[in-house]
DNA sequence: ATTTGGTACAGGGTTTTTCCTGTATTTGAT
DNA sequence: ATCAAATACAGGAAAAACCCTGTACCAAAT
């Protein structure tokens, strides 16, 4: 196939084991790829992005630390929105494959795949802009179909929380009374009996162990 | 390097993408060596085992579906004890890699590794019969120091609680009341509270919203 | 100017949790 | 045979959690 353009990639991902055998196996799939450059996070993709020798593609992991993959690509789409961006993760919660999608990127790949289909989704991706499995749009299609229950109703509730509430919910995943809480927050223990009752409706939980478990569940509190 | 043996190796790791990496990754930073198989978790390793041709070395993850790391180690040296294990993981928490180096692993290495390390680890631990990094050497005196507290509490706490405390934890990490609790495991509401007391000590919480806590944290409960 | 919505707070009551002390039964060990 | 420990259970009481109704303040919207 003469005359095809050659497909120039960047990598972000945090674990250069990882980063270095996906670039050697792309070389191995992709005869026409020229590797631009490998970051470790969404900062160092920024501080390695370099206007006019951009790459066509990004293939991304999600879980980063400093700035993740939904941080990363939120950045991109406003300063870089001609760069396609494949997701390649281990992470296949509904919730985070949807939220990706969401922010448009071109495609999402589970870190189990065969290294002939990661050629075929860059392929796929330099060609027809995009490369949907069955897998991922049967989770994209039975997101929407729930629509109503936890999916929608998660994300509602956790912005529904204002941050008093957000302080308060970190503070009663402790073992501190309601009582130290409000001392803590400088507040009447009746304040708190307020945002407990607000928060129990709002998370749909009826005791203090739901609201807690509610948290850690959805990652408002670290462990 | 003539007459040097050649190094027969194994891989077990769930995501196909990053072992097929990792493979091409060997191939390049250690010529002398044979990849014999690879195995998705613990359960396709035993399957993949031959008596009469085991690997010298098993690269191995932590985290994996069916059986993970540590079962598959203990299995390992119950019934292949001469094959010598090097983990390849991106979990750096203290006390995943002080069970490990228990366990008898010789070697743990971070998934954000240069390949260039991977081949002096391979060439280590068939050498000299370990490759352990002052990252983890560090780790390790660290756990010695503290075996007081939490690392040797935690084991010791989990380890003295018995099946049915085992179950009320799990019920108590809910929303049902104790004495609904009480009620689905077919004991008195006072058992139930004695149960109660005796994780609060044994765990050292004050709270059901800190057993609850704990049990999380610990990976009693899924969540 | 009045209504609406959000935040902070109170009185007062019920339920649940927490804690203490004490008993009956069983089981394994000396 | 007896002692110790583990297990299941009770009475009783204080503390915390839970829930409902209602007030006061402020700011933004109508």
């Amino acid at each position: 196939m003469p005359g095809k353009q050659i497909m120039r990639l960047a990598l972000v991902d945090d674990h250069r084991l990882f980063r270095k055998g996906l670039i050697s196996l792309i070389e191995m799939v992709c005869t026409d790829c020229d590797i631009l450059f490998e970051a470790d996070n969404g900062i160092d993709l920024q501080q390695k992005l370099i206007k006019g020798n951009e790459p066509d593609i990004i293939l991304m992991d999600v879980n980063m630390p400093q700035m993740d993959g939904f941080a990363t690509v939120q950045w991109l789409n406003e300063n870089y929105p001609l760069i396609k961006i494949l997701v390649v993760t281990m992470i296949e919660k509904e919730e985070s494959i949807v939220r990706m999608l969401k922010l448009g990127v071109k495609g999402y790949l589970s870190k189990d795949v065969e290294p002939k289909e990661l050629g075929e989704a860059l392929n796929a991706v330099m060609n027809k802009g995009f490369y949907y499995t069955d897998f991922i749009t049967g989770k994209l299609v039975h997101s929407l179909q729930n629509d109503n229950d936890s999916n929608k109703k998660t994300s509602a509730a956790i912005q529904s929380m204002n941050d008093r509430e957000k302080d308060f919910l970190k503070l009663a995943c402790s073992e501190l009374t309601y009582n130290e809480i409000a001392a803590q927050m400088f507040l009447s223990p009746k304040t708190i009996d307020g945002y407990r009752n607000s928060l129990f409706e709002k998370l749909q939980v009826k005791s203090r162990v739901g609201m807690a478990l509610y948290a850690v569940r959805h990652g408002l509190v670290q462990l």
